[in-house]
DNA sequence: TCTCGTAAGATGTCTGACGTCTTACTTTGG
DNA sequence: CCAAAGTAAGACGTCAGACATCTTACGAGA
């Protein structure tokens, strides 16, 4: 697959999506350098800075790797867009359902892993949700359980997939305004988690940390097809959501 | 939080740290307008491409989205960079635990959502599967008959996020060789999880699609502790280029 | 043969300009 | 007085050329 002048829509887009085909089809293979700057831009008839956006979004994403003075190396060959898209336009359902699969594994993993530290940690962090009572602060206490939960799991990638993920949750449902109306389960169902891990229990603690969320989804489904009259107002105002959380349709 | 003049490093860099910062910290709400290019470019005492590319790379990753004579807004307060890096210099086994983490999700799910056509469409997929024998050819096969259950699970999210990572699993195994000597789950592990899909039972589904897993990861951990002769080298990830990833001629 | 300096190539950044689209305001017609 | 068409301002999209700086490879000299 050759590169071709590029024609209509967005010029560096049409670029981005060619650099990337040549990536994802393997016309480039991982570890190798792609043409120069300057040379892109004449193959493809573009100009330098059309070029090098393309290759700064690419390479913000993990797909090339820019060395200066050098030039720019294939990084990975896994088109990183689909996922991007969906994330963008993901609904708070579907997030939850993919947070819940962090959860589990996370507690599956920490119950095989923690140490004596992780255990007192999250007994710290068990406490201060249950203290917390104003409804942000007790949002954030039971998130740094969460990830409590995943820190001991020794595992940075899912780590860092949970923190991405929990921090898109909460935008989603900020975003519906049910972040203060879709009821946290209690502490009983945390603490079983904490004793599953304690106890080193893998199945145990997978099992206690799917009945952490699995009701709340349930609730998150039921309030979904039945809003409750006067909050499912629109923002009249600056703020432009539209980007589909396509939740709150059945009610326009 | 402002903005202030960028100091040392690479400038657009910089940039984009600092825009990232006004978003992550709310500085600048998710749907509102930032300052147009030349402004930021006058407040930052940077130039306009240079504002621009980190724009660019902020919009392909869903933080900001830019609208053509209007304006650029924010979309995500998210912060995708932490994931980013770890993706990019994520293990094969924790990439591999993470992928265990939707197999399980995706296979409950799929017990609680499917449909007829998915259970034929599951039946072809573990056929296909269990009758190639190359071993490129029986690697992609299985990657589809997961990816069968993942779409199964009626969740975009998780199908993405599956297609992405089983690319990047892919793409991690070859980098350490270990792409044919890591030996699948037989016929009959992925049978369990096909039948419990079609009996609707989430519990024994997701049981089932981690005894597919669980084996392989166990051997993953001991082939990487015990490295074979001959096969310890380590992965060259900055592989030399060769000159010759220059393009052919375009033909149009 | 080893070391150092130099030159070529590539990316980093800036300046300035023009095209085109969106939006809001103004003007005009009803 | 209201509504529709026209216009102007603002913002992003793209291009061109130039210079700075870094990396690498090669050749000259010890």
């Amino acid at each position: 697959m050759g590169l071709s002048p590029v024609a209509g829509g967005s010029t560096v887009d049409a670029v981005l999506e060619q650099l990337q085909a040549q990536v994802s089809d393997g016309s480039w293979a991982v570890g190798a350098r792609i043409p120069a700057e300057l040379d892109l831009a004449a193959q493809l008839g573009v100009s330098r800075p059309a070029v090098r956006e393309a290759i700064r979004a690419l390479s913000h994403v993990g797909v090339l790797e820019v060395r200066r003075g050098d030039g720019t190396y294939v990084r990975s060959s896994a088109d990183p867009r689909p996922l991007l898209r969906r994330v963008a336009r993901a609904s708070a359902r579907d997030v939850f359902e993919v947070q819940l699969a962090y959860d589990v594994q996370a507690a599956r993993l920490a119950a095989r892993r923690r140490t004596g530290d992780d255990l007192a940690r999250l007994e710290d962090l068990l406490r201060a949700r249950d203290e917390a009572t104003e409804p942000d602060a007790f949002g954030a206490a039971d998130a740094r359980f969460h990830l409590g939960v995943a820190e001991a799991s020794r595992n940075p990638l899912l780590i860092e997939a949970m923190r991405f993920f929990l921090g898109r949750l909460h935008e989603s449902m900020r975003a519906i305004r049910l972040d203060r109306e879709v009821p946290e389960a209690g502490p009983a169902r945390h603490r079983a988690v904490l004793d599953a891990i304690a106890a080193g229990d893998p199945q145990a603690a997978a099992t206690a940390a799917a009945a952490v969320v699995e009701p709340t989804l349930a609730t998150l489904d039921t309030l979904l097809a039945t809003p409750k009259p006067g909050h499912d107002k629109q923002p009249d105002h600056d703020t432009r959501p539209d980007h589909d959380t396509r939740l709150g349709k059945s009610a326009g």
